[in-house]
DNA sequence: GTGTATATCTCGGGG
DNA sequence: CCCCGAGGTATACAC
């Protein structure tokens, strides 16, 4: 805990005034100088790998691509350490790898008769979450995302436009189609989607686990 | 610093097992805990506002969405406790507003002869960063960047897509085309503007900047 | 290393 | 409140 000023010249440049803050320094050699609110961001930071120099008052961390965090202190009101060891770390539940799981063990809740070609299709563009196939014969390409919004609207379609060039996939079943799928799909995504010519279902995580419960009790 | 197990449930379900952890209240409620590594994100937290219950070794911070935090306290080694006052705050110098005021003030630097018509021209679909006219007389869409990646891309050609459906821009000036400007441009984001035919600028933020040094200093 | 996608993203601005 | 965009985004993962 100290009164400090801080400057961060690197990927842009900034300031900080002499005022009280806490300087979290980690056991890898990260740097973290927090206001007492807003949130857990710091005001500034320096990740590792870095280096600390320290010298009469001032820190000047620097990384290898050139940046540095310079604080001056001007008053320290306490200093402690202490050693936490390895963590064990954060397993979590509900992720967006979970619901395309489900989905890809689920598609017909998707759309009736649609079933799995392949998850993570690999494209020179990026991975197509699920590749299926629906009841004609078609070819479908679904992107999962938790919160359905404009920017997953944008990444399926720039899938579709590289898999309706993909002739090893067109000349044998046609053009692909896609479906945007998502817990809940925001109305300017929906129509983004719907300009596009995309398909929209909305899903339900919990009732999705109910119906795998079980191979899929993650918890 | 404590030893503590932690659970969340929220937008996602988590679980912490027990370690030594340190655990950051700030004043405007939010809690953060934090591992001994990893950058500076917490491997839990809730933000303000939110309510903190505490009862036998036990804390549960809840917010109005109904997301809980159970922190289970099984050994407290620090409890510690400063008032660090109102932040100054963080004085920034190089950010994608500081690149957007000096091309607006200097168009031309982007193509010969282009002039501003407006700054953040407000669409249905968000603000075009620039809106111009170039030697010609036609209505030029610039989006700019810091970075020039993939989605900057598809940002400007949503745009256009909407400027040249309104047609009070074009049946005056004809149809809108876009401009990509971004101090540095990746050879992707480069080709599929090219295949959208929009145009690529890369500019240099401190020549600018000393192309105006007398009302733009702002640091 | 670049490239791509995810995140309890966070944060701020505008309607 | 939602929508939208920027971020020193950070982080993980594939190529």
């Amino acid at each position: 805990m100290a009164r400090c000023s801080v400057r961060y010249a690197g990927r842009l440049e900034s300031r900080l005034d002499e005022a009280l803050r806490l300087i979290m320094v980690k056991a890898d050699g990260c740097v973290a100088i927090h206001a007492d609110g807003g949130a857990y961001k710091p005001l500034n930071w320096m990740n590792a790998p870095n280096s600390l120099a320290v010298a009469d008052g001032e820190w000047i961390v620097s990384n290898t691509k050139g940046e540095t965090l310079t604080i001056t202190l001007h008053e320290v009101l306490m200093d402690s350490e202490h050693h936490l060891g390895e963590d064990p770390g954060l397993a979590k539940d509900g992720v967006e790898a979970h619901l395309q799981e489900l989905l890809a063990a689920l598609p017909h809740t998707i759309e009736e008769g649609l079933t799995l070609i392949r998850r993570e299709h690999a494209t020179a563009i990026g991975p197509v979450d699920l590749l299926c196939r629906d009841r004609n014969g078609m070819t479908v390409a679904v992107e999962i995302k938790r919160r359905g919004e404009i920017d997953g609207v944008e990444q399926l379609s720039r899938y579709l436009e590289y898999l309706n060039n993909d002739s090893s996939l067109t000349k044998e079943h046609g053009a692909v189609r896609g479906i945007f799928v998502a817990q809940v799909i925001k109305p300017q995504a929906k129509t983004l989607a719907s300009t596009r010519g995309l398909g929209c279902v909305e899903v339900d995580y919990d009732a999705l686990r109910g119906a795998k419960p079980d191979e899929l009790t993650l918890f």
